[in-house]
DNA sequence: GTGAAAGCGCTAACAG
DNA sequence: CTGTTAGCGCTTTCAC
């Protein structure tokens, strides 16, 4: 709390390597011309006076902030953590610090935030939400912006996400390959777009083997344990041999473990169970461990930001449309 | 991406009102004298050009970036995702925003971290992490630093926690009131300072009615549910009549529920359970509902933000000490 | 190659 | 009460 020393100024800098203020500011940044020599002095006496340069001073100056915003909808939550971690990982390096900010899933808030963030002079824009349903622009906003997870509605935006259906598609692959012949699909609410495409996913790889998903097995609820639990008492008694179930989360997969546990059914002997988002408490807490799907959000986290800072740094905006990534099948042992 | 119009800057507020620059400041910020006349008409101006300061600007003269940094050892895991919701909610009254990093509990990473913030010339510092154990000071820092949950080894510095002890007794203590004899403790490790607090609060609310807990009963191990389930198993083995068991944790007490469970144990009629933390996702996901302590994690942040700001707008640090506030129990159905 | 000078947009001290 | 005057610390032309 007290450090009263002033902090080092490109002034101390210049006079104690000999030059001038501006030669300093050219030689720490690496740009215009200077010779080795006079770079070297400077950078040894900034080194010397533990030089920092000052921030503020220094976006005044250059307009960059070295900063981006991330407006979350999801109150920094499970889906939306990853995503953030991916982003800082990937802007560390460039120095680049984010500004969290969480909307609350409220469109009017989120609107007072961005331009909070604006008026802070943030070089860029992410915004991410637990949802997979395609969500308003933010609209004109005078630096690049990237969506993440949930998409924007205006296609001159730019959106990354993952492919859910590939998801689920590789799922029901998996289980087919490994012989299961009659596969059931226990979803989340269908009015969220994630479940209808998980479903799509599913049927895709039935099909692919002249197979269908039927109807009376494929279900949607919601995205609670509890829902699984019943799910599992729903299918066993539809009638039909299922031997294979994917859910459309993990939540969900365990829900349906418990249940078939209780009905004593063996999995993954008598069927198989595959869940959706590599979610860690939910897999360890399963029984079996659970054989899941995992989005990678981090590592669409490290993309968007990695593509939002060379929009900045090439001062070229984002090209719109949506860029979708592939998820992974994760095998442990109930599937 | 276009917005090609220039902001307005406080000279074009100044004109429009027909004031100077250093009017248009006093007005906006609300110092000094001025006619409650004048301060309208620049009021007015601002509106009509929708004027925003800007931010690197007014910190670059002003010395305050109306920024404050967190950092965390938990990578926005669970425990401070409440506490950093409660900081961001305090914050943003006094249009702060908040910085956050991720030190992945590596030391040397956090003093990176805690440069590059002072480097932003942010007005002070939020430490959190998921330990309950003290943790090493980041000692002498430039603006006022507080620390959340885990509290800091340095009594000068000042930290704010919640009370363990406190806790853990209020669940034995209902236990006991609800007619339940002899308890259990299923803790975590042992070498977590949680672990050993939790402990002891169930002593004393013991201790209180004249009653011990058997060391046989007191059992450490890890923060999971598997361990719950061997617990479950294991105290029921013991040769004592249990009739009550507090978890250190929601996840292990989830565990042992599962456990309890197959092994035909009735809960709560024949074993009451309490867990703690009130983690939605083990809580709803229990069977019954669990009953658990609430540590209040988003109040600590809120409160710990509260403090921050009043420290960096009083200019006076802040005082050195442990502050330690109560949890709640939550009753539902275990217990 | 390097230095001098101007200015980013705001606040704050001091005159008037 | 209000205007003027200096900067805050850095970047960035533009001469030399």
């Amino acid at each position: 709390m007290t450090e009263s020393k002033r902090a080092a100024t490109v002034r101390d800098v210049a006079r104690l390597a000999g030059v001038s203020p501006g030669t300093v500011s050219k030689a720490l940044n690496g740009v215009g011309q200077l010779s080795p020599d006079t770079r070297a002095r400077v950078h040894e006496a900034a080194a010397a006076l533990d030089f920092q340069p000052n921030h503020s001073a220094r976006s005044l100056a250059s307009g960059r902030t070295f900063t981006v915003g991330v407006i979350t909808s999801d109150s920094f939550g499970r889906f939306t953590i990853p995503v953030m971690l991916g982003i800082e990982d990937s802007l560390a390096a460039g120095r680049v610090s984010t500004m969290l900010c969480d909307g609350r899933g409220d469109p009017v808030r989120e609107n007072q935030l961005l331009e909070r963030l604006i008026n802070r002079q943030v070089d860029g824009v992410v915004v991410t939400g637990r949802r997979r349903d395609p969500r308003p622009s933010l609209g004109e906003v005078p630096v690049p912006v990237i969506y993440v997870l949930s998409e924007s509605l205006d296609p001159a935006d730019l959106s990354l996400t993952y492919d859910d259906r590939q998801g689920t598609e590789l799922a029901a692959h998996h289980l087919l390959s490994t012989g299961r012949r009659s596969l059931a699909y226990v979803g989340g609410p269908e009015r969220h777009l994630a479940s209808r495409l998980r479903r799509e996913g599913v049927e895709r790889a039935l099909a692919a083997q002249g197979l269908e998903l039927d109807p009376d097995l494929a279900l949607y609820g919601q995205w609670s344990e509890t829902w699984g639990r019943s799910a599992a008492t729903i299918v066993l008694r539809s009638g039909h041999s299922v031997d294979g179930i994917v859910c459309a989360s993990d939540q969900i997969a365990r829900g349906v473990l418990d249940g078939l546990r209780e009905l004593d059914v063996q999995v993954p002997h008598d069927i198989a169970v595959v869940g959706f988002d590599n979610w860690e408490v939910m897999v360890e807490g399963a029984r079996p461990l659970l054989t899941t799907v995992d989005p990678h959000l981090e590592s669409l986290g490290r993309e968007a930001a990695t593509r939002l800072l060379s929009a900045i740094q090439g001062d070229e905006p984002l090209e719109g449309g949506v860029i979708t990534r592939g998820c992974e099948l994760i095998i442990r042992d109930s599937a």
